[in-house]
DNA sequence: CAAGGGGCTGTCA
DNA sequence: TTGACAGCCCCTT
C-alpha cells in the first residue's frame, strides 16, 4: 500500500515495524525498503527524526552488530540503554545479531 | 543546475 | 580482527 510512499516513508514504517528485543542493521532495512544500497539513507532518516520520536531508532545498527556512534556520544549509550532494557546482549561491545537480528535468529 | 555530505556495505590484504 | 577503497543513492545548500 505504501507503493508511492517515498523511500524515507517507508524506512520509517519498516523501523516501526521492528519487535522489541531485535535488531535490524541499515542495510536490512534498506533491503525490505526494495533498496538494497539505500543503507546510507537510512542513517540519514533517522538522524532527521525527532527527539520524541516513537520510531525505535535504537534498534537500528550497522551490518557489523555495532552501533555506529562513537561511545562518547550520548546517542551510543542511549541506544545501547534502551537494547539492554528490552532484553538484547551486548557482547564485547556489539550485538549477535544470529540471536537480536531482526527476522533473522527465528 | 552543480557540488558535498551522510548513524553504510562489501571485498581485499 | 582491524584498516583501507570504492560504490551506491538521496537530501540539503
Amino acid at each position: 500500500m505504501n507503493s508511492e510512499l517515498s523511500i524515507r516513508e517507508k524506512i520509517w514504517q519498516i523501523i516501526a515495524y521492528i519487535p522489541e528485543g531485535r535488531v535490524a542493521s541499515y542495510g536490512q532495512i534498506a533491503r525490505v525498503a526494495g533498496c538494497p544500497n539505500h543503507a546510507r539513507l537510512v542513517g540519514n532518516t533517522l538522524r532527521n527524526l525527532p527527539k520524541d520520536t516513537k520510531l525505535p531508532w535504537h534498534r537500528v545498527i550497522n551490518s557489523q552488530g555495532r552501533i555506529s556512534f562513537p561511545e562518547s556520544s550520548g546517542a551510543y549509550q542511549e541506544q545501547r540503554n534502551r537494547l539492554e532494557a528490552e532484553g538484547v546482549i551486548f557482547a564485547a561491545g556489539r550485538i549477535s545479531l544470529k540471536e537480536f537480528g531482526w527476522q533473522d535468529g527465528v
